[in-house]
DNA sequence: TGTACATCAGTGAACGCGCGTTCACTGATGTAC
DNA sequence: TGTACATCAGTGAACGCGCGTTCACTGATGTAC
């Protein structure tokens, strides 16, 4: 909706077709694979390879735009965060990402990126900066650096489990509660 | 060492030989396929079938011997935990499991485990129910579900970042101490 | 305004690949008499 | 103890599959004169 749509090619702007063609499949949950997208928008199997180097270029695209919504996601709705339980708000917005586009969100975590000038380094990196912000905002007496990496890893570890099936919950508002229990009661151990 | 030693079959413990063909494949990073397995294994591409339905069935061994593993390891070298730092150190050895095995890790956590009778299921609950004991052990008066929920998915979180690059790391003790002042950072913020 | 040309987005056939799985088999082991 | 038979672990050829990627191409668009 907002990158490129300068088009007017041949059949107008392909890779922002075969973008939301991958990103559809995502969605539906159907294999994703470089021939898979092409057939998907009317194309032949080679056309994608004007547009993108190789299969992984492409999935690095849908990876960062998948930064960008979570990223989108986390900000909408609240407000800066200014207390604990904002906070909590923002792993139950984390999780419900993930479950709500598995898939992707698997794209954007399920292996290493390796190239350290790829465009998702940066989009995740993206993500630790605003962590870190808010956690500076709500507590800025404490390592903020370590807190940022504690709350994001307990969002993300949560996320996960949840989307391997491995903490059982009946509902997404049953997800919402158990996200928001675990934050409160890590945050509130007496030490 | 410990399973079924018992054969004496035509090639003596096939069964055992795939696992420990693939667990070798695995932790050598190198692409894990039923027949790369039978391969490694000196045996005909079919073989397996003798032992495993499918290649999901190996799969689901795999990941059952890591969760037995990973069990092991946080078992060892700590005493019972008594005290937050002693949870700290389960978070240590969780990720550090994690990194020295992280193909093995991505098949325990990889992917959705559907199968309500398998054994991997049984096998993660084992996992809970560990940290769960700890939890209740060391703060008995607070929301035992809800923390060890907490402090499973920090632990798995954290595994899974450093695990993908997303947090950098100088070492493997820094990656450690990371994970101390992550889990030492997040139970002692004042609410 | 009209023609000649370069560009380059998309085509279509073809490649080699390893995969999971099936099938009918063979041959060693263990069992019954 | 010796023979006849059933069992079943492992074989080897074959299947159909979709994949990523290459290559030489074609044909519409945009540009120069």
């Amino acid at each position: 909706m907002s990158t490129s749509e300068k088009s007017g090619y041949h059949h107008g702007d392909l890779r922002a077709a075969l973008l939301s063609a991958a990103m559809e499949m995502l969605e539906a949950g159907e294999p994703f694979s470089l021939r898979a997208v092409a057939r998907r928008a009317g194309v032949s199997p080679t056309a994608p390879y004007r547009h993108f180097k190789d299969r992984d270029a492409l999935e690095s695209a849908l990876a960062v735009e998948g930064f960008r919504d979570l990223l989108a996601d986390l900000g909408d709705g609240h407000d800066l965060p200014t207390s604990i339980s904002d906070l909590a708000e923002f792993a139950v917005a984390y999780v419900a990402f993930a479950l709500r586009r598995p898939a992707l969100f698997r794209v954007m975590f399920g292996k290493p990126c390796d190239d350290a000038d790829d465009a998702r380094v940066k989009a995740a990196g993206d993500l630790h900066e605003l962590l870190a912000d808010a956690l500076d905002r709500v507590t800025p007496e404490a390592d903020a650096s370590a807190l940022a990496s504690a709350g994001w890893g307990l969002a993300h570890g949560l996320a996960c489990l949840h989307l391997d099936g491995k903490l059982r919950a009946a509902s997404d508002e049953d997800v919402a509660d158990q996200v928001r229990s675990a934050f409160l009661a890590i945050t509130s151990i007496s030490p």
